[in-house]
DNA sequence: TCACGATTCTTAGCTTAGCTAATGAGCAAA
DNA sequence: TTTGCTCATTAGCTAAGCTAAGAATCGTGA
């Protein structure tokens, strides 16, 4: 069994490499578009169908104030709505609009792109490996 | 052998893990010390030994202004030193003082330690299958 | 009922990160 | 020596993130 040494190796490891990569798919972004973290609270909301922005930010591990911002910008586009809660006067309900989904699935595609070709470049069995770890990531990253 | 959609799933499940975790790890830096991008332009610099504004700029894959201002904040916390090029007048050698070493040593740890924490919680097999995919994310990154 | 505490969202104001464009200094080669 | 290139920095911008503080609303206990 791997004992805590190891996973203090594989943690460092894998913090540089996380860092990295994240520089990479941000700078893959089309010139003039949405921002990464724009993009993120985007797919969020689309992956929820509707949100609060109290839990859009929970969600996207961003304070509130944060998330005013963001869902300012991503409105002003047109891309986001704000709709009043049916019962509670305080809170908002966020939801994509047709445009917002769309402009979602044309940029998402493309955002993919430089991650998944560097993928398909790998061997099989690496491949394979990172599949899985995609999936181990993503259960430690909602955690 | 995987098709490219595959390659395409694991991509996006990957991109959305790694922008969480990366928000993640972040947010688990001790107040008021080094950022993120700090601590990383000066582990780079201590990996390397001494580099060039521009090499350290290439490395952490930013543009050589914002390394500038990176170095400049390392620089004002006595973590980093300047030193003239012996024989290109127009470079400058950065290089990790003492302090600088300490205070990587001191905060790398506790920078893991969250990562890590995940990490141990996990299946032996889903363990080791991150500490190999991280050595495949390291490579990619640095690609 | 109503007054007060809690919650939600937003605004204000700040720092950092990142970019491009432009500047100044130094190198190298014609 | 002049011309063009490279390196680092400065200037000036936008976006991301934070905390503190505000206004509106909810809900509960007296």
């Amino acid at each position: 069994m791997a004992d805590r040494g190891t996973a203090d190796e594989a943690a460092k490891t894998l913090r540089e490499a996380i860092m990295r990569l994240n520089r990479r798919v941000r700078q893959a972004r089309p010139v003039g578009d949405l921002t990464f973290s724009q993009l993120s609270a985007l797919t969020s909301l689309q992956l929820a169908g509707a949100l609060t922005p109290r839990e859009l930010a929970d969600v996207e591990r961003v304070q509130p104030p944060t998330m005013t911002k963001i869902v300012g910008k991503l409105e002003e586009r047109g891309l986001v709505v704000r709709t009043p809660h049916p019962t509670d006067g305080r809170q908002v309900i966020l939801s994509a609009t047709e445009q917002g989904r769309a402009v979602y699935a044309q940029f998402e595609k493309a955002r993919n792109e430089w991650l998944a070709t560097q993928l398909a470049a790998l061997a099989p069995d690496e491949r394979e490996t990172l599949a899985q770890a995609a999936e181990i990531l993503q259960k430690i990253s909602r955690a």
